[in-house]
DNA sequence: ATGACGTAAGTCGTCCTACAACTTTGTCTA
DNA sequence: TAGACAAAGTTGTAGGACGACTTACGTCAT
């Protein structure tokens, strides 16, 4: 459908029949390898060092292959290239492909047919907005082509809730940055965020700039990088949630009750937000 | 933490260290295997053919290690065998374990610690109850203990609106089988499920049959096997949804709208589910 | 000309082996 | 006692091989 000209070459899907054999030159891996490689001639290794140096291989191919799928190299439906091709372009084995394509597949992102080769799932490029990906609202909503901003509207610093001490596993009466922060995408409201942070792992400078940003960012300077959270959903209709000029009339909102863990699964942040409903399009691509 | 007595004893992990080094008869593989396997005496293969004859084998060793964790032979926390013992335990190969734990890991269930081990995750087995796993309500209020049952509305035939035609990728006109029932877990009402089926691919008598009981069950024996669900959430305020005599006061809901879809990507059946607000607990593990 | 069929090639699935990278434990030494 | 170090266990990656499945295509009989 689009008419993109193609990038590196590696997703030249399109051009060419979706599946079934063609005859092409294909580069024969293991004839002339040496034994161990400290290196090797590729096209895309050395992108992989850029911004997804974390994790393993397997996962940064994962992580590279999903933006490109994201940014329409590939068309849904499109057959990817085989996985000796893409193992070669990346100059790894087929084993760390398999495992990248492996998890593309747990998220929906693709379709695996034996014997016939790996396409791009129809839907696959829509489940940009899905919940179950984590990543923060301003990502989110920076990736469906708005832009974000926030508001402050309260930041303080108080005991935590009994409630709020259970679910972030603090002592009763430990400090917490409370933050009330409004959401917009293109200047319309979207959402309004109430954060709780526990302030014994931050300083008065960090305090100050969780105000401005996006947190995560914040939490990414001082090492805490976000790896899971549990969620709960729930339907909301209160007049006591939203606040200022554009406070939706209705006041209902779909609430993401919410504790942020990190790769220690030590939870960091409990945060509720309440999405305006039909501002914003939650999908979730569930699977087996 | 709990007592209970290790079942098949590939997962007695519970009485010994989590980590390090254990002297121990380890099982050496590859000294006197043959080249070609066609069968070896192992604990756990035969246990794959049972209920989970379908997909691949990795997949199949997952599906078989879930159930097995989700009933509890790990307690959260805990290590695993070593990938090399559960592939000589289930008598495949150590790749088909990986994929199968790489599985696992990107639903949330258990952690994978580079020159550690595996641990099932602290909350995994609280994810029973995730939205992103594909199951009917039903199967989903039976697996959290309760007793579910249905009670059918309204059955009907009749055309089918452009929306749904839309989302079916029906012609405009083409007939559709509208049930309307309630959800009850226990005996209490927890939902109102609204499905719109396509009759063209049913007879009378599976018609009459979609009423009763799951109507997955009733796709089972045509052939049809839901393999993912394109879903949206959604809050809503209404009186109109619910009815009798349980009927909840607040008319608060949320709204889960769906569209299935079989193994070829074909949508066959399209449901909204309103989910009375507070009755059901919605989990979703975000992971990154 | 056309349809059924078999074959060949491409692709994913699994297996085996080997080694690198990492973590933890335990010991030995300064 | 504290730190360095060695050893062993575990996951991560590489490479080669083959089985299973799918599809395109040519062949042959009709």
């Amino acid at each position: 459908m689009s008419t993109r000209t193609p990038t590196s070459g590696v997703f030249d899907t399109e051009t060419r029949p979706a599946t079934g054999p063609r005859v092409r030159n294909r580069v024969e891996v293991g004839d002339d390898a040496p034994v161990s490689i400290p290196d090797r001639s590729t096209a895309n290794r050395s992108a992989l060092n850029a911004p997804s140096k974390s994790g393993s291989l397997g996962r940064q191919v994962a992580r590279h292959l999903r933006s490109r799928i994201m940014q329409g190299e590939v068309s849904p439906g499109a057959r990817l290239p085989s996985e000796t091709e893409i193992a070669v372009d990346y100059g790894v084995s087929r084993v760390t492909v398999r495992t990248a394509i492996t998890l593309l597949e747990s998220q929906g992102l693709v379709d695996v047919r034996h014997g016939s080769g790996t396409f791009v799932s129809d839907f696959g490029t829509e489940i940009k907005t899905g919940i179950q990906e984590l990543r923060s609202i301003t990502e989110t909503i920076r990736e469906m082509g708005f832009t974000p901003s926030m508001e402050r509207h309260k930041g303080e610093t108080r005991a935590a809730s009994e409630h709020e001490s259970k679910r972030l596993d603090l002592m009763p009466g430990e400090q917490v940055l409370d933050l009330q922060r409004a959401v917009y995408a293109d200047g319309e409201v979207v959402a309004y965020s109430f954060d709780v942070i526990p302030t014994k792992t931050l300083d008065a400078q960090m305090l100050e700039r969780m105000g401005q940003g996006s947190v995560f960012e914040v939490f990414e300077t001082i090492g805490i990088t976000p790896a899971r959270a549990m969620a709960e959903l729930h339907a909301v209709s209160s007049q006591e949630i939203a606040w200022g000029p554009q406070k939706p009339e209705q006041g209902l909102f779909l609430l993401l009750d919410q504790v942020h863990f990190d790769k220690d699964g030590k939870p960091f942040m409990y945060s509720k937000s309440y999405f305006v409903e039909g501002r914003f399009q939650f999908v979730i691509l569930r699977t087996r």
